[in-house]
DNA sequence: TACCAGGAGAAAA
DNA sequence: TTTTCTCATGGT
């Protein structure tokens, strides 16, 4: 039997064929969808195991009453803001993730603050807010502040093993290291790779009961640069 | 009705 | 150290 290691080390040929590949099936994607860094950083806490459409009607209510921002957040008792994320779920939970977040933002100056700090040390400080793990801090860091760092997620994870290109079950950093490594260090690049990734799970493997298991269904397709 | 979604942390094994 | 459990709404 083969011994299991955490190898991922692709080349840039092989990930930009499967880039193309995406880009050409789905087209340009253009994300993050939010109007400021910190609607991306709201968003990314929120949309923890949950879907966009109910983060969206969440994010929507924080903005009819008027509370999305920091200071908003942390003036609100913990209930009150957990019934205006209802609709995202886990409410309970991400209400207090949330407070922990705004709490770190204000005592570090805000986003502005954090978007000056050395991207590793701004990563390292994202990372120490209880609630806000490596997929979350990476969205944040990415989508809202334009560091180059490349978010993996289960998306990520499904795909390497559909197209043969890892286990998918590597540590978070073998895989975010395996893709920095390989390609050119451009947020846009990142940005757009991430949401073509997400965007091919969604119109690929659209069929809820193959989807818990399409890394290995061949409905989902191989994707090949044309 | 049952399953799943753009995770993370705590508890149990 | 690794696996399992918990948190929860809304769409399919």
């Amino acid at each position: 039997m083969a011994e299991k290691t955490d190898h991922f080390a692709p080349d840039r040929a092989q990930l930009m064929s499967l880039y193309r590949g995406l880009l050409d099936l789905y087209g340009e994607q253009s994300w993050w969808p939010a109007d400021s860094p910190f609607e991306v950083a709201v968003g990314a806490v929120l949309t923890q195991n949950t879907s966009w459409s109910n983060v969206e009607r969440a994010i929507d209510r924080l903005k009819e009453t008027d509370t999305l921002d920091c200071d908003a957040i942390l003036s609100l008792p913990t209930g009150q803001l957990a019934e205006l994320i209802r609709p995202a779920g886990y409410y309970n939970l991400k209400a207090q993730r949330l407070r922990n977040l705004c709490d770190y933002l204000r005592s570090i100056g805000g986003l502005d603050a954090l978007s000056r700090l050395p991207p590793s040390q701004a990563r390292e400080g994202l990372l120490g807010v209880k609630g806000v793990g490596p997929e979350t801090a990476d969205d944040i860091l990415l989508f809202g502040l334009d560091v180059p760092v490349f978010v993996i997620d289960a998306y990520t994870r499904r795909l390497l093993q559909r197209q043969g290109m890892a286990r998918g079950d590597e540590p978070y950093e073998v895989l975010r290291e395996g893709f920095e490594q390989a390609l050119p260090a451009e947020p846009d690049l990142f940005k757009e790779y991430h949401a073509l990734i997400v965007e091919h799970a969604k119109q690929a493997c659209r069929k809820r009961a193959l989807c818990a298991k399409c890394g290995l269904d061949p409905s989902c397709p191989k994707i090949t640069a044309s």
